[in-house]
DNA sequence: AGTCTCTGTTACACACCGTCACACGATTTA
DNA sequence: TAAATCGTGTGACGGTGTGTAACAGAGACT
């Protein structure tokens, strides 16, 4: 089924609006219908024949893994645009769930394949994304290894303020589609560590609550200082070299 | 000077022992000539212009991130048949230093991508490498976001035990060519900790020191155990059910 | 020998964060 | 309406791991 669209000529693509010579990667799952998934809902799972990639074009998913006594650790968040299961090689590294509700689109991974073999010019999208990927995982393992708990939510949130796609219109305002366990998961930490946390920065103004999922950023640049990327030059220039102290005076 | 063994057609490459058809991705190396590196020493640094990519040939390197305040995360260790530098669009993503003296070949971007473009079979390989990389940053996302000291340093220990390569020759002995700091920072946790644990194990008879970079594992099924991975029978029957103790009885 | 430097180990007080407990509000069920 | 359930917030308490030491060993050097 699936594979009609690419295992022939361009002339017999029939069915699907693709161009004959898609320019970007995107269009290559124009082709498939939409799945739907409901909150909580899983899509595929660790360890799975890895027999598909996806794109999502709705809601938000999230990506995880499973050790030993329960623990799990959230690798990821993914929204709408994203591509879901690209660097693999036969199995499914990690599962993936629907956090709201989602739709998505699937593409048997060997068209998929076949279709960056006879189309050079996706190579390069494709590679990008993959880069992408790796560098969200390279700040994930900093921020996992030697950020504080401040630090991991204020960055949590400064990533999620960038990422306000088509998701809601202004600027800062965020929305946190996840529960507090999900972000508790993706930063290393514990609901409560989370909660208190948050807590902890609408009592100090950076940000204030708009019910239990939204929140609007009142001071972005303190924020931004609290991310410990080393962004801003107060941060640097405030500090005594080397030391590490408990970053708020009081 | 580097580029001319690919900036021209396969004829005019004379000084290379290079096939026209390199079989495997690591071949396209083997024109290049070697260069050197002390131990310490700096080979490329997170920012600069991605314009090479590096085999290492002997040696250790390490790869790692800085923050604001100094603040170091070693994302991985890489070790002679390595390839470093694979997954980036135009900058690094992070800096590399010789851990050991090391001996490594470095190629141009350009010519690598070429190489790719030219002979297809060598796409797979290269993928594959990448899907690695990217299969060892989510399981280090896992060991710094849930696991215990002890459970790091033994992932640690298990996992240059089985990297065993060329480096030495018995499957029980591990050697550890970086310092405490390198292996903190790698982990996640600091020196006197990372000593700390390794005394605890030696304590219980699970690894014996050979010197101070040398260890000896005595009871292999222990240490996988400890890993927290749920990889051996023992670990899932031994353990009261979720609960999560100080690990050793004494 | 001696001294210096560097790395690794050990000790102890403390802080951050995890654990446990319970309260609160929203929603569902009886 | 009450009762149950779920997600969340908040408090008290304790433990793992940290920070700051001081100390020990191994080279390198004079």
């Amino acid at each position: 089924m699936l594979s009609v669209a690419y295992s022939a000529e361009a002339k017999h693509v029939t069915a699907a609006r693709l161009a004959p010579q898609p320019e970007r990667l995107e269009e290559l799952f124009c082709a498939v219908p939409r799945e739907s998934f409901e909150a909580g809902e899983g899509v595929f799972w660790e360890g799975d024949q890895a027999d598909h990639v996806f794109k999502v074009s709705e809601g938000v998913l999230r990506v995880f893994k499973i050790i030993a006594d329960g623990r799990r650790v959230i690798t990821g968040f993914l929204y709408a645009g994203d591509l879901v299961g690209l660097s693999l090689k036969d199995r499914y590294l990690y599962s993936a769930e629907a956090v709201t509700p989602v739709r998505l689109r699937r593409l048997a991974r060997k068209p998929f394949a076949e279709a960056l073999e006879k189309w050079p010019d996706l190579r390069p999208q494709f590679f990008a994304r993959v880069c992408d990927e790796m560098a969200t995982a390279q700040d994930q393992m900093v921020l996992l290894s030697r950020k504080s708990a401040e630090e991991r939510v204020a960055t949590f949130l400064m990533l999620l303020a960038r990422r306000l796609h088509g998701c809601h219109p202004i600027g800062r305002r965020i929305h946190l589609p996840m529960s507090r366990l999900d972000m508790a998961d993706y930063l290393g930490l514990t609901i409560e560590t989370v909660s208190r946390t948050i807590t902890k920065l609408v009592a100090r103004g950076v940000i204030s609550p708009e019910g239990r999922h939204d929140f609007a950023i009142c001071k972005p640049g303190k924020l931004l200082a609290l991310c410990g990327d080393g962004d801003s030059y107060e941060e640097t220039i405030d500090r005594e070299p080397k030391m590490r102290q408990a970053i708020w005076p009081h």
